[in-house]
Parts: C-alpha cells; structure tokens; sequence
DNA sequence: GGATAACCAGTTTTT
DNA sequence: CTGGTTATCC
C-alpha cells in the first residue's frame, strides 16, 4: 500500500474541511512535488540532489516521520547520520515538532562520529580495545606521535608531528589501516611515515584509547572482518538516511555501504555544488557515482528556492556553471525582483573593511533601500580567518558589535582541557595523556628530568603513570620540593576518586531504622567485595574541589595576565555545564565528541566567519569581501590541487553567494596587507563569471563626491572588462582613486590616508588625559608618539595603541 | 627549573 | 604582523 493510494482515497471521497484537517499526514501537505517525492519514495536507494535553500532539512525530517507514520520502522530502527552536533540537534528538533511531541527514541539519529562511538563500544575487543576506551583529542594525538617520532631517532624539528598526525588523518579518511597504505605513499615523512602509523596504532591499543579517525576505521575494519556482526545490524537499520552526502570521506561511505548492503534503503541527501571540503578527505565522488555504486536509484532534485531573490541566484548558477563533471541542478524561484548582487573594488583592505561598516551601519538604518536591517541578520563571510582581522580591528574603533563564528571552541581551551585531564585522571587513573598534561600544572617543579623518571619507573614496574609517580616518590627517586608536591598530587588524586565512588561500606555497617543488620539475600556479600555507598557531594562540588585542591583554580587567580579573568570564568562555566550530567564520565563521555560553540551572547552583532563555517547558514545581508585571485581562489588550493582546488574554490564562491537571501556583496582590494607587507592583486577570476545583467557595480566611496546611487557605476563597457584586471584598474574610476592616493603605483600602497585619520585622532588626545579602549579598558594616556599613544590601562596595563582605537572617556561609543 | 629573548611559521576545519 | 615555540641565560 503506497501512499500515493491513500492520498487518492481522500480525493476521491469528497470530505469537508474538517476531514480534511484530520488527515493523518499533514506534514506532506507542505511540501512541494520533489521534496514530497523524495519523502514517499521509501524504499530502495534514493539520492537526494538539494541546491541551497531548497527545504532539505524539511524533506529528510519529513521522511523520517513518513517511516514512522507509515509503520516502517520503529524510532530505533532508523540510522540518520549527519556531519555535525548541531544538524543533529536540529533534526531532532524538526521530527519532534512534525510529531507533534518531543521523540524520545531515535538513539540512532546523529553524527558518524557519535553512532561510531557508541558501536564501537559494544564491539570494542574485536579491534583489541576495551569498552571504556579514552578518545584522544587532537593535543594527546600530537604528544602521543612526538614521543614516537623522539623514540625513532627523527628530529621533531625538520619532520613535525603536526604534519605526521595530518598524515595519518589523511591515511584514516581512506580506510586505510597501516597494513593498507598503499606502497605510493611510503615517501611519506621521510619514509618513515606507515612505520610510525603502525607505532602509532599499536600505542594506541596499550593506552585503550582511540583518536577521531580510529572511530569509523575501527567499525569499518569490525564489519568487514566481522560478517555476523555486520548481518545484525544490516538488519536492525532497517532504513538510512544521510546529511551532506558530498561531503563523506572513503571511510564513511564504506561504514554507509556496508550497513546499506543488505536492504539498500538508503537515502542521501546531498549538493555535489556544495562540496567543499576535499582538502580534508572529503570525496565529491561518492555522491558522483551514488547512481553507480546503487543501482536503480532513485534520484530526486529539489531546485525551488525559497531563500534568495532571483538575482542572487543567478549570480551564483553564473559561477558554478564554469564546473565540469557536475550533476546539475538550476535553482529558480518564485519570489521576483529584489536587489541585484553588488559588486565594489577597493584600494586596499583596510579601505574595504571600512567601507563594509559604513554600509553596514547604513542598513541598519534602512538608507539603503531596503528597511533597516538588524545586526543579526548580517553576515562578512572570509575565504581565510586571517582576513577577520581588518574587520574585527576596523568594527572595534567604530564600535559596531561584531561576533566571530568558529574561533577557538571551548572545549578547545587550554583551561577546559586542563581541567578535563584532571577529570579524567580521577575517573580512569590509567590515562596516561592525561597525567602528562597536568603533571606538572600548575607548575610543581616537576621538569623534564623528573618526568622521564616517573615515566621510567612507571615502565620497569608495568604500572600506570600515577603508580609509578607513587613509587618514585616512596622509595625516594624524586626528592625535595618537586618530590612532596608529586606526593600531594598522587594523594589528591587517589582521595578525589574515593569521593567520586562514595564510602566504602562494610557488611556490618548496613544498619536499618531499628538499628538491626540487614542482610540482603539477594546480593549476599561476598569476601573480599568492596561496596560503595552514595558520594558524600555531588560531582559538581567534587569537581570544585578538585581544581580547588589541585591548585588550579589559585593558578588562574595568582596569573596577573589579562586574560586570567576569562578563563576563571570559563571554568566556573565548565563547572556548570557539569550539571546536565548524572556525573563525571558521563560528561566526559560526552563532551569527547561535542565540540560545539554554543555561546549565545546576548545583543545586535554582526557575523564574521569563514565561508566554510557558513555553509548551512544563511542571512538576509551578505558581504563577501576579498575577491582576489591568489587569496580567492587561493592560490594554495590551485597549487596543491589544481583544477580540482580551483573548482573547489568555486564552490566555495558558490556557497557564499547563495548564503544570501536579499542583498549580496561581493568586493576585492588592490592592495593588501600580507604578512606584514604590502601586495597587491587582481580582481578574482570568479568575478569575471558573475552575469553581467544581475550584478550591480558601484563606485568605491569618494569618487565623484561619494555618491551611491547616481555614479553607480564606472564607465559604459561590460561588466566583464570592468571588473576584469585591464578594465578595473585602467577605468577612469580606479584612476582617480589612484591619484587621489597620491601618485602611487600599485606595488607601492599608501600610507597617506591612514596618517591623515591618524593625525586628526592624535590631535585629539592629551598626556594624562582619560580615555577609553574596546579591548583594554579605561586607562589614562602616559606620551604620545606620533600616532601612537602609551596609555596605563587600568585593567590590561601599559600599552601602546594607535590612538583611532581610542576615545575620549566620555566619548565612549556605545 | 624558570624567565626572558630570539626565532620562525602561518592562513579552509569537523569530529 | 602575530603568536607560538624554542634557546639561552640565570
């Protein structure tokens, strides 16, 4: 019985409105015919082929709950993979609100990393690994492979293990275990590369610990070796679904066709135009050769666009159309009119990251033709991090609020890790990374000398790290003061594990109300048991007192660096965060896998992030700057990867533009600032490809009296010759703008209109005048030097700022 | 074993 | 230019 019958069913009797409201699927109501396709066509493998803003996330959550309305599968049933926590988190969401109630069982709906975990846990001794393996973060990873590398006599220096561990990350993405890797690559590393991969794997089975990639290498390695095992759960998935196909690596798809192998119901929803992250594994194509490697698939376009105007669209089809070798899709809209993409040259990047705040502010006025914008729904999306910098510097002097999306995370944070090695130690004493880490922080005078020397004890008697740091010091091989604080540290550690457990409680005290012993016959003691009673504190209070004990805690408070504050309060929220947990190793079970950002600071700001970090994501205002070839496309990618990279890079530019849903930006400077020095560069071949009739090419600020609207734009020739190198830079736009600065060739940038905004904000200033600063606080000014000043900070101390970074202290731009 | 000075490397990143 | 790491000195 299809669905489809039970559609005519109602069609066919005429019901009234109420009946209608009544239909058991209201949820397919909304859907337009592909996405509702895609949701019906159940069985069998189904590619999902959805462009940007084309309700993706709508028809994969629609499916979900269409297995469960139809009798399908049952919650548990259901394997839904997707690459992040936070599309997780929103799927979850979705199917709950289509249900009409939060769904309690979908224990298999998350991300390949975490369904991993939890496989490999049931399986964990057919790959030598004990069900309570650590996972190593990328920190232990790197220690781990460097006393390798020591051990095998390589210098760290010319060989280092960062890129040993990008390596072995690379070799893990293909499925290969070190008896795999294939003889081409073993030039690698100076030709040492698959030995230590093998040392490696081998250290990481004595440690019971496993990094990232192990987690999908080892479930794969269980299924192939392991037909049983794979039958089970062949059968128990009885449906699949998988989030951002074109992304998946070797070692995900493998992990996909193997659990798909027996039914095929497999659906993978996916955007060949979006693949965007071939430099780490990822394999545009399996989502290529979907139709190959299933055959009879089904495949299903979503096209209709319900996020951008027209134009944005165009633009974007313009640019992704120079791909070859792609599946093809072209996405349309219903929603006419609206702005056409904007496109904007610059002198320089300061200029351009000036100019962006301008407008910025001028949308959230509404002066710029559309209504006033909130911050929040304005974006600046980057090719490289490095890039935020003049915009982060450039929104602090003019105050403009500003967030920067995927910095470090917190989880990322020396303080957080620090405090998880301490958890971790008092839950699994064996960890031996961990015990490295905090070993000596805070400082306990515990160097490189006494360290070898625990770790030679710890060796000789075949104990963990913390036994053999106990023997060292009992039988007196670490003496004076570094000896007593290891003692305490071995002491503290051993009593915060006993309060973790709880008093130990004997047979003869379990005492009832009457004072009389309880035997309990079911459970009977047995010689020798040790029974634990309930913890005397929670382990919130434990965790306290252990940053406490340890002295971490009077580390942070005694540090007189600026930053200090922060990362105290960064561990009062770690404390916190404890809170959603039952106790210790469930949060740290947790959080090895979660490494999210979650900071929602409250307040109006701006977006900066990096193109790949905006991919899902989308916002009504868009900027994206820095459109220069070398820089984007960059010229990194075109290098290692050729043709490929720069498709890639296209992609990217693809991803960008379709971000946006009612204004797009798109600019490029001259000149900019690398490194420190000065280099100049052309206008990004991807600006040759915008279609010409959606984009709109403004004047830079200044030229012809500043006017927007009016001297739009320069000259009368295509847009082509006019953002390409010979019409940008010979137009008689880019020429006035040139001599405005000052006679200057293109290699050799200005400084002249920096002095001059300088001059004018020293001018403003006097010693021992009070001012205030967005990062450092208020302090008073010490001397000025030319345009700098030397101000007493009253929190960050003496400093030395440029004084536009400044205001008066009662000029504070808030 | 700890603090300061020179040195160097680097720009896409999730789990 | 920045920050992170290491070399050197105390």
């Amino acid at each position: 019985m299809s669905t489809f019958d039970d559609m005519d069913a109602f069609e066919g009797a005429s019901l009234s409105a109420r009946a209608m409201a009544a239909r058991p699927m209201p949820y397919l109501d909304d859907l337009n015919p592909a996405q509702r396709e895609a949701v019906e066509r159940l069985d069998g493998p189904v590619l999902m082929l959805a462009g940007a803003g084309t309700g993706k996330t709508k028809a994969l959550t629609s499916r979900i709950v269409h297995l469960l309305m139809t009798g399908r599968a049952r919650p548990n049933e259901i394997l839904s993979v997707t690459f992040t926590n936070k599309a997780a988190r929103e799927m979850k969401t979705r199917v709950g609100r289509l249900l009409g109630q939060q769904i309690e069982g979908m224990p298999w709906l998350g991300t390949f990393h975490s369904i991993c975990v939890k496989l490999l846990r049931r399986h964990a001794e057919l790959v030598g690994l004990k069900s309570n393996f650590t996972i190593l973060d990328t920190d232990d990873q790197i220690r781990l492979l460097k006393q390798l590398i020591n051990a095998a006599g390589i210098d760290e220096k010319r060989w280092p293990a960062r890129q040993l561990a990008g390596l072995i990350d690379h070799w893990k993405n293909r499925a290969w275990v070190p008896s795999k890797v294939p003889s081409a690559e073993a030039g690698a590393y100076n030709h040492r590369g698959t030995e230590l991969y093998a040392q490696y794997q081998t250290r990481l089975r004595e440690l019971n610990a496993c990094d990232f990639g192990d987690l999908l290498l080892h479930m794969v390695t269980i299924f192939q070796e392991h037909p049983d095992v794979l039958e089970q759960y062949q059968r128990w998935f009885r449906y699949i679904l998988v989030d951002e196909y074109q992304d998946t690596n070797v070692a995900q798809y493998l992990w996909l066709r193997l659990l798909a192998g027996g039914h095929k119901n497999i659906c993978c929803v996916g955007d060949d135009d979006q693949s965007i992250y071939g430099w780490r594994g990822a394999e545009v194509g399996n989502i290529l050769r979907f139709e190959k490697d299933f055959p009879g698939a089904h495949v299903v376009r979503l096209e209709q666009n319900y996020r951008s105007t027209e134009h944005i669209l165009a633009a974007a089809g313009g640019v992704i159309r120079g791909n070859e070798g792609r599946l093809g899709k072209e996405l349309w809209t219903d929603a006419k009119g609206g702005e056409k993409v904007r496109l904007i040259g610059h002198w320089d990047g300061e200029e351009e990251a000036r100019w962006i705040g301008d407008e910025i502010e001028a949308l959230q006025k509404g002066s710029r033709g559309i209504e006033a914008q909130s911050l929040d729904d304005m974006a600046i999306l980057v090719r490289a991090s490095h890039q935020m910098r003049a915009f982060e510097d450039r929104f602090l002097t003019i105050g403009l609020n500003y967030r920067v999306i995927g910095g470090p995370r917190f989880y990322e944070r020396m303080e957080i890790r620090d405090a998880m090695a301490y958890f971790r130690l008092v839950v699994s004493p064996e960890d031996d990374l961990a015990f490295e880490r905090i070993v000596n922080t805070p400082k306990r005078g515990l160097g490189d000398k006494a360290q070898q020397l625990i770790q030679a004890t710890a060796r000789e008697f075949g104990v963990t790290l913390i036994e053999g740091a106990r023997i060292a010091v009992d039988e007196g091989r670490i003496k004076g003061k570094g000896g007593g604080q290891l003692r305490q540290l071995c002491e503290g550690l051993a009593r915060w594990r006993e309060q973790m457990l709880g008093p130990v409680v004997h047979a003869s005290d379990i005492i009832d109300d009457a004072g009389d012993e309880v035997i309990d016959d079911e459970a009977p003691f047995v010689v020798g048991e040790t029974r634990r009673g309930p913890p005397e504190m929670s382990h919130m209070e434990l965790a306290e007192v252990i940053l406490d004990e340890s002295g971490y805690t009077g580390m942070w408070q005694n540090d007189k660096t600026p930053e200090a504050p922060g990362r105290l309060e960064n561990l009062k929220e770690l404390v916190k965060a404890l809170e959603q947990f039952e106790n210790l190793q469930g949060f740290l079970e947790h959080v090895s896998l979660i490494m999210d950002n979650e900071s929602d600071e409250a307040g109006e700001k701006v977006s900066i992030m990096t193109l790949h970090a905006a991919k899902g994501l989308e916002f009504p205002v868009v900027f994206l700057p820095g459109w220069e070839d070398g820089l984007f496309p960059s010229q990194r990618s075109m290098d290692e990867s050729g043709q490929k990279g720069l498709e890639e890079e296209r992609r990217l530019a693809y991803v960008g533009i379709t971000r946006a849903e009612r204004l797009c930006t798109i600019s490029f400077a001259g000149n900019r600032r690398v490194f420190g020095q000065w280099q100049s560069a052309l206008p990004s071949r991807f600006i040759d490809e915008l279609p010409e009739e959606h984009v709109d090419v403004l004047t830079p600020p200044g030229l012809y009296g500043g006017g927007y609207g009016a001297a739009a734009q320069y000259g009368q020739s295509g847009l082509e010759s006019r953002a390409s190198e010979a019409n940008v830079y010979n137009s008689p736009g880019w020429k006035r703008l040139q001599a405005r600065s000052g006679q200057r060739g293109m290699s050799q940038p200005k400084e002249s209109r920096n002095t001059v905004i300088d001059l004018q904000a020293v001018s403003a200033f006097e010693t021992g005048q009070r001012v205030f600063h967005q990062k450092f606080g208020y302090g008073t000014i010490r001397a000025i030097e030319g345009d700098k000043l030397e101000v007493d900070f009253e929190k960050a101390g003496s400093k030395k700022v440029v004084a536009s970074y400044v205001h008066a202290e009662d000029d504070v731009p808030f």
